[in-house]
DNA sequence: TCGCAACGTGACAGTCTCGTGACAGCGCCT
DNA sequence: AGGCGCTGTCACGAGACTGTCACGTTGCGA
């Protein structure tokens, strides 16, 4: 799998670092120290990857994200943010500014390697179209939207981001706290116990359409999403 | 939550306050005072986590992170560095060598098991086995989930661990004490017994699928997982 | 062959987990 | 201000799961 991945990042000690790590996994790596060299570096080829910083000088990392959202040749491209502690209460909005993944520094290489392939297979399974679709349930990326059939689902955001967790991380069981982690954000509290609730409200919104059984409990662990029960 | 940790430190007063901390937090601690020590004691079986010091006696604590990383048994085993103030310019070296965070000295208790609990998520989010198949039964550990050919097994919770336990130490036997610490956690008062009653429960669900003689009895010792009668 | 210790088995009551409905607080729009 | 959608928490109850006991069976040494 050879892959080649654009690392913005201005940090001289954690550029070289991600780009030791990434070439023993056989990916290539570009640089770029700015939010402009990574424009220009994308304007020749856009890479597979984005493993973007948070602060970068000029212009932060989400603002970034946005614009390379926006244009058409890298709306596609999946992104890695890295953010340092601390900063992860954005998370939820780095989320939806299309944001594939967070990793927190400090990483360990072997955590960010295995972030960057689980990406990297995702964007690779739902055929770049941004929008995956399972078990008679899909659900757009980009515009946000979930669909069952050609009919539109009214869906809360809470319920959206568990629902669009739980898609792209599909046939795996999550306890409570690694859901608060990924579909919440790592840095609030709140009950495990209100997983279930929110899981209950997505189980009934889907239910009138007929997706039962999606969501699966896995008791004593936590829960599943399965297009077979 | 029971983990057993390894720590590695050499000053006697960290290593009781972290000790305390950890017990406290439902973990079982490990104590090797500097490297020789600390590759003895993960000789036996390798723990959940390794809590190490940068600076010890005779090996840096680098160098043994590197050796950990290089020896198949504990090349996935989280790693931790505790550093002191001033000594953080060689983080990216040591991320390098594949430690999955820092807790830089001094440092507060409830901050470090917090750390730990964070990477011990982590590494466990990173899918850890994959799914192991033997004797015509195959056990899915992402997915939480139990086959026996295409049929999925309902199992329950202890059943489940008890099972995930013998198909990833197949082939030799264990005694009940054995089997309660790996599979209840060692901090736990049952009977011995109970260990057999969860066996015939095993035992029970496995065999309508034709799937008997896969645990065997050896007496006077314990039991045995094995594909072979 | 006998007797004992180890193991298998069924039943049971206590505990724990999870689903569910209700509710209050919050932000937002009219 | 009032209505409305959303969210986090709580309390309750059904059902699943668990640990233990009592008793039946089996294997092994004397």
């Amino acid at each position: 799998m050879h892959k080649r991945i654009l690392v913005v990042e201005d940090e001289a000690s954690i550029r070289d670092m991600v780009a030791f790590a990434l070439r023993k996994a056989d990916m290539e790596v570009i640089h770029a120290a700015d939010a402009r060299a990574a424009l220009s570096a994308i304007s020749d080829t856009p890479p597979d990857l984005i493993l973007l910083d948070w602060m970068l000088p000029g212009m932060t990392g989400l603002e970034l994200a946005r614009r390379l959202r926006a244009e058409e040749r890298t709306a596609e491209v999946p992104i890695i943010m890295l953010t340092a502690r601390g900063e992860e209460m954005d998370r939820v909005s780095g989320l939806e500014a299309g944001v594939d993944d967070y990793v927190v520094k400090p990483f360990s290489t072997r955590e960010l390697v295995a972030r960057i392939k689980a990406v990297l297979r995702r964007a690779q399974a739902d055929g770049g179209t941004g929008s995956i679709e399972m078990g008679g349930l899909r659900i757009d990326g980009p515009a946000h939207r979930v669909y069952a059939g050609d009919t539109q689902i009214e869906i809360g955001p809470t319920e959206y981001r568990l629902l669009h967790f739980f898609m792209t991380h599909a046939e795996r069981a999550y306890s409570r706290a690694q859901l608060l982690d990924q579909v919440w954000g790592g840095s609030v509290y709140v009950e495990e116990r209100t997983v279930d609730v929110h899981i209950r409200r997505l189980r009934k919104t889907l239910e009138p359409f007929g997706l039962d059984g999606l969501i699966q409990t896995v008791r004593g662990t936590g829960y599943r999403f399965s297009a077979s029960p």
